[in-house]
DNA sequence: CCAATACCATACTAATATGATCGGAATAAT
DNA sequence: ATTATTCCGATCATATTAGTATGGTATTGG
């Protein structure tokens, strides 16, 4: 369940379209040199990323990408599943790996890797790209409370 | 954050012996069997939990593993940690990696990433291998609540 | 037009982590 | 002594990750 970072570059990627919104469309290169992301990789992700139509991209001088949907209705939960895919902390709880799933000596964890899964999900889909843009402004200082 | 396959192997081993209290030793060769482990790697796994303290071994005939802590007392974010290294979403919220955290862009996630770590943690370390043995019994129909 | 700039697509590679195995030595119960 | 078992160090195999290379195609300003 570790974020790759190809996943923390197109959350930065992302949060840095977020911070720019309204100011027209942010090159590769740019997003790249503030966020600290290889350019070359980060044009990839920023492709992957506008198949997923989370941004749009304008070509040309003067082009680059732009935020495809208001920051406060994005939220982190939505980009890590589109570029990690499923959340949680085995393959188990992911609906597909039934064969993994039935072993005995598994069901004993099912419980606690649900709940662990819920967990998280819930921090990550509770969480959008205003509230980061406001949390840092906060200075960080915010903690929130969250149960399953 | 993802449990590994090792891990889960010895969190299932430790369950194994946890259901054989006072049973005497178990062979590295059984509790492979019971649980599908591939023994040569089951091995190597329980030796390294004996490093750890979790468990204790008696070696020839009729040797075997044992656990050296009571169930109620070992929780399983004890041997995640053990095997697996620190919980957390990324490098960053464990602290060592302390260059790739200063990082200006990092700095909006830092929030989300302690309080997923913390949830994830919390669930971790409230859930003893007792309680495994207890949930499975209550064919698994318990669901914990847990708050941050 | 045309040259600069940006996006697009695929393939490739190097490094790292993970998962698992091997051969044999030490130990202890019978 | 024999046999079942743990113990030890090394090694192999594979998958994933992270990032690069190459070679385009589209758009726009001048």
């Amino acid at each position: 369940m570790n974020v790759s970072r190809k996943c923390q570059y197109a959350l930065r990627a992302i949060y840095e379209l977020s911070s720019r919104l309204g100011a027209g469309p942010t090159s590769v290169a740019e997003i790249a040199s503030v966020q600290a992301i290889p350019p070359r990789f980060l044009e990839l992700i920023l492709r992957q990323l506008r198949q997923g139509g989370f941004v749009e991209s304008r070509r040309g001088v003067s082009g680059g990408y732009l935020l495809s949907v208001p920051p406060r209705s994005l939220n982190v939960g939505a980009i890590i599943r589109f570029i990690d895919g499923p959340i949680g902390p085995v393959q188990c709880t992911n609906r597909n790996d039934e064969a993994f799933c039935s072993l005995e000596g598994e069901r004993a964890f099912m419980g606690m890797w649900s709940r662990v899964r819920d967990a998280v999900a819930a921090v990550y889909d509770e969480t959008t790209f205003q509230d980061l843009i406001d949390e840092k402004n906060a200075t960080g200082q915010y903690v929130g409370s969250y149960c399953i």
